[in-house]
Formats: C-alpha cells, structure tokens, sequence
DNA sequence: TCGGTATGTAAACAGGTATTGACTTGAGGC
DNA sequence: GCCTCAAGTCAATACCTGTTTACATACCGA
C-alpha cells in the first residue's frame, strides 16, 4: 500500500501533463488532447485517458478490489507498469477516475433547466440510457468504496455535492427551512438510480435489466416526480 | 480458485451435516443446531453457524473480494481452516451466505400480508432500520459480484424470486398480462431499497446516512406507493 | 547525424492471498 | 485405560497482487 502523503514525487510530475489538467475539470482539456493525438502513436495523454476509461469501467462494474490493474492495462492495450507511472498508484488512477466523474457530474446538472420537469426528464435518461457504454451512467457506480481513506473522502464529496446540485435545481435553498427536506428527497433520488443501474449492469437482474427505456421511464418519472415535485412543502 | 466441479468430496461430505440442510431451506434445521448445541463446547454447528454470520456482515459491507478469510475467522473466533474444511473454498461460504440470505428473504415476504400498505410499510422499515446490525438489511449487499459464475448465478436467481414475492403481494399475477408492468415496478422498489441502504451502510454519505427513520419514512412510503400502489393498470 | 529525452517494455520484487497437509487435542465406546 | 474418530491448530504451499527496477525504442532539437 502507497504512503499516506503522496504529495510531491517524480511520478506525480510526469502525470501532470494531463491528470492536473483533469483535475482543474476543464472539457476544454480534451479537445487540445485530440489535437495532440495526431503526433504519434506515442502520445502519453492518449494512454492515460485508455487507462482512466478503461479503469472507470471496470471500477464501476467489478469495484475497486476485484479489478486488477493488468485487466486495466490490458483493457486500454497498455504495459502495466504506465499505471505506476502516470498515476503513481492503482489508488491514484481510482481518484483520476473519481475527477473525470466528478467533472461530468458537474457539467451535465450545472446546465441550466428550464425546470423541474426538465430535471426529472434528464435523470431517468441518465439512469436509462446505455448501460454498457462508458457514458456518466456507469460512473455512480464509482461510489463503491475502494478500501482507502482518501478516495473515500472525495468519492463521499462527490455525492454530496451532487446532491445538492439536484436540490438546488428542484428548488432547494440553503438558507431556507422550508425546503429542507428537498436535500434528502434529493438523495433518494440518486439512491434511486444507483439501484437502477447497479441492478441493470453491474448485477444483470431480470426484468430490469433487460427492460426497454420507454418501460422504465414512466415509473422512474413517476417516482422523481413524488420525491422532487410534489409531496414536500412547496415555497 | 477452486475445480469448478465441487460435487463430492471429503470435505463436502463432512460440510452436510448443516450446510445440506440449510440449502434444504427449512428454519426448523435452526432449533434442531440449537438442540444439539448442548452436546459441548466443540460443536460443529455452532462454529459453522457463527462463520456464516461473521461472513455476511463482512461480505455485504466490505464486498467478496475486500474481506479475507483470515479477517471472517476472527470475526467468528475460529481457525481459519475451518472455512475450507466446511465449506470447501471461500466461495463456498459465500454460496452458504447467499442460501440463507434467500430463505430470509422468503420468510419475510411469504409471511402473509394483509394488503399493499402493510406491504409498503414493512419495506420502508426494512430499508431504513438497524443499519448496523446483521439484520436482514444488510443482506441485499449480498448482491454485490462475487467474481465467481457459480455465486452470481444463485444471486440472481434470488433477486428475481424476490422480485416475484414482491410483485406478487403487491396483486401481481403471472398469467395476467394487465398486470405484468408490476413485476419491472416491484424491482424497481427494491433497486430503490438497494440505493438507500448502500448509501446508508457502506458509502456514508450525508445527508442520508445521518437521516433518521421518521425522516425518511415519509418520502420512501410515497416511492413504494407511486410504484406498486397506483399509476399501474388494476386488475 | 547524433545524443537526449520522453515513451513504452519486460522481468523481478515483496507482500498478501486462499488453500492444503500433517499434527494435536478432546469426547465417547468397548 | 486404551482406541477411535471428530474438531481444531499450525506451518508450509503455490499463486496473485501492486509496485519497482533496469532496459529498449521512438521522437526531436542541435
């Protein structure tokens, strides 16, 4: 297991070309990555982002123990040892992993909804929609936890703070005692198509797992809808 | 890992004397181990009933891969050989672990229901009591992959009978096709069920984690009643 | 053309894993 | 009181894990 403080160390430095990029959550970072692409077939930013999709797919579908970092490696078409070398540690990749996600998270429920109608819409095709790709369905899968402490911590920040993103855009106000419950009906919310899609992709559960999207739709709707739009104390 | 034919052998021979009857699925097998508890300190029973407990608990929590063996042992105050001598591999006690975790599953939705509220209520306590002991709540983190085909195989085979006791007391009928769209909606409270406890238990994340059960029975009876109690064709 | 450097490769390391076998301890039958 | 056999212990086994080290290869500026 990797010291407590993996701070600064000559790894770390090779691995900012792009993961310190990443971590400043910029989409912008992968268009200059494709621009880079065209160097070579030696293009270091192209292996590490095989390696972090490579990682998040099988962290979110096997968890963080069971994977093993050759089956990363091998997944992205890599040698093993890049993993060492550009993310320092199996633990360092995790918390790449965790970033991007993050990231993603941020983006899709920071844009502006129109409302609450709107919100609801995009979580049930965020929990319905292509349960094998590597699209952010898959990445709330990445709340299993991983066995370190510090991953942990930012996988738990992570949640929280997309809890509250989903509050505020159902209409949640921090100062306001009204809509307190919002914030966790919010979360039941999450806890809701985590189930969903933990049952269609991680554990392949019938019927849900090989339900259509317009099936599940309507009882996800109706399940956001009573938790979000209704049955709360309203402004 | 194991032959993948764990048929007959000595050590399966010796694990019968509980783990046969115990696939056999009849709570009676319990008194009978408690009866024969008293023959003295060294009872098999006793030591391969307290490994199944320990097992569980760190299973559902940690995840078959994280726990070891030696870590279950201890849990169950044994040796750690014990476990391969009656249960033949690791895997083998995870497979006793999922066994009883049906029959639990079995008793409790077998147990007669007097209508859908009774119903919804007990799955709201189900999903939201004693997060800390080895009660039945825990047990749905047994759906975690083992890694093992064999495993997977019985935990699926669980969840979907689970789903049809479920779908079943909420008015399901297999031969009925009106009310077909049921047995997708029971799963889907059990995927919600599933969210709450592992956000609960094993990632604990806020504020959820913290909820109390008066907090969270309100929205959760509107999710299980949005979902089995209305909005799907009556028969 | 020639180093120097970034990128990738292969083999080995140390630690932990589940599992196995031979051994010891205990209780009951003759 | 010995003998038998089940129940439990201990140490060694082979394997797999993440990680590191030393080495090869391609690119790029001088």
């Amino acid at each position: 297991m990797a010291d407590q403080t993996p701070g600064t160390s000559r790894a770390v430095l090779e691995a900012d070309e792009a993961a310190a990029r990443a971590a400043a959550g910029v989409t912008e970072v992968d268009a200059r990555a494709d621009a880079e692409l065209t160097r070579s077939g030696r293009d270091a930013v192209v292996t590490q982002r095989a390696l972090v999709r490579a990682a998040r797919r099988r962290f979110a579908t096997d968890g963080y123990r069971a994977t093993t970092v050759r089956q990363i490696a091998a997944d992205a078409g890599v040698n093993v040892a890049l993993i060492n070398r550009y993310f320092m540690s199996k633990e360092g990749l995790f918390e790449a992993c965790m970033m991007r996600t993050s990231d993603e998270l941020d983006t899709q429920t920071e844009a502006r909804a129109s409302g609450i109608a709107e919100v609801i819409e995009r979580l049930v095709s965020h929990a319905v929609d292509s349960p094998n790709g590597d699209d952010p369905l898959q990445l709330l899968l990445l709340l299993r936890s991983s066995g370190d402490e510090n991953a942990d911590r930012i996988r738990r920040k992570t949640m929280e703070h997309f809890t509250e993103r989903l509050a505020t855009a159902a209409g949640w106000h921090a100062d306001d005692a009204a809509t307190a419950p919002l914030l966790l009906r919010a979360q039941l919310a999450i806890s809701m198509m985590l189930g969903v899609v933990m049952l269609r992709t991680s554990a392949a559960v019938q019927p849900v797992a090989s339900a259509t999207a317009t099936e599940l739709a309507a009882p996800l709707s109706q399940v956001f809808t009573a938790l979000l739009a209704e049955g709360h104390a309203p402004e």
